[in-house]
DNA sequence: CGCATAGTTGACTACGCTCAACCCTGGTGG
DNA sequence: CCACCAGGGTTGAGCGTAGTCAACTATGCG
């Protein structure tokens, strides 16, 4: 994955590609964090992954013509560039990368299902405690939130409201604790 | 992929594998049908995948020690076992079937990503019209069910009560028309 | 010192879920 | 050939809850 190093700097909030583009690259997270969503049909937005550093993103372009979501940066980031022809490339002349870049597909799709399986529980309480389980670091009690709840919330699949009126329940109900964008769970992990 | 054939029958209904069983092999259907499920902590069902002939599945076997949904065939079908050390070997011995692994990876994520996209429109009716925009080929405007409402609506995160009301209201309203599990869309595509 | 945006809460509405009853079909056995 | 049964399909009534709108506060940031 070490030829051709091209890289691209977005500030917050830019767009990278956008659904329909013509797919000509995929790209991985240098700095910063990218968003990748769809539009329903009646508008709503649907957040397909979220891509940190070190991840990898727009691989659905391997294989298709045109980028199938949009790619934008919520904070100031900087992307690796990887031409789509290159990297297929690549993996042809030298197959130990492979099985790592397939193990990344393989991540991804966990990532996928896991969101799947997140929006079939439809009680926003079990909703909410089910997604900080998942995010906490096995063995630790808190997460740590680096961005607003309003994308958390998106996330989710909630409107903003009820994540805020959850939250506030579930610490009234003395489950868990806030500070500063910073949740701990009080209850042992079921 | 050539290498090492050996087949499983299965009767419908009958289990393949279970979450958290031991993953040691990927498959592939020859004929018939599959349901990759897993079950939520309120004990809903989430169907992750429906894989049918010449589809695979169980590739999270790969990087993992054990399964993380469950595979039960729908109607009476065969699958082709591959183990997975095996397939990593071919893979590393035949590049050139490399590309063809990794898009089948692709679609599949394509079709989680739809499916997330699906269950984040909240309205019944517009899921479902949605759904069945979807399903149908490019330019068909008929929709044959080859399965039971029942599983039709659970794969779109509806309870069936209620797909089969939206089904009765669409037709009330003159935009499909039913006859014997077969749908077909009275308006042009929008 | 505003202005924009996130966070927070209340009240109301809408709609999907649940339960329950019923129909219809195909299959089985006497 | 009919009686029965099981399962899917279909519809009604009522409830719970997440969405929405609206108002307001808190927090950066120029």
């Amino acid at each position: 994955m070490r030829a051709a190093i091209a890289y691209r700097n977005l500030v917050a909030g830019q767009v990278l590609f956008c659904q329909r583009d013509q797919a000509l690259a995929i790209f991985v997270v240098e700095i910063g964090r990218f968003r990748l969503v769809r539009y329903t049909s009646e508008g709503n937005l649907v957040v397909l992954q979220v891509a940190r550093a070190g991840e990898s993103f727009g691989e659905s372009a391997l294989f298709s013509e045109v980028y199938n979501c949009d790619a934008v940066a919520e904070i100031p980031s900087r992307v690796i560039v990887y031409p789509k022809q290159l990297l297929l490339q690549v993996l042809r002349d030298q197959p130990d990368l492979v099985e790592d870049f397939i193990s990344r597909f393989v991540r991804k799709s966990q990532s996928l299902k896991t969101s799947l399986e997140l929006r079939s529980i439809r009680s926003a309480r079990e909703r909410v405690l089910q997604y900080l389980l998942m995010t906490a670091q096995p063995g630790e009690t808190t997460v740590n939130f680096d961005r607003p709840f309003k994308d958390i919330a998106s996330e989710l699949g909630l409107s903003p409201e009820v994540l805020y009126r959850t939250l506030a329940q579930l610490e009234r109900d003395g489950i868990i604790t806030r500070n500063r964008g910073q949740i701990t769970l009080c209850t042992p992990a079921t």
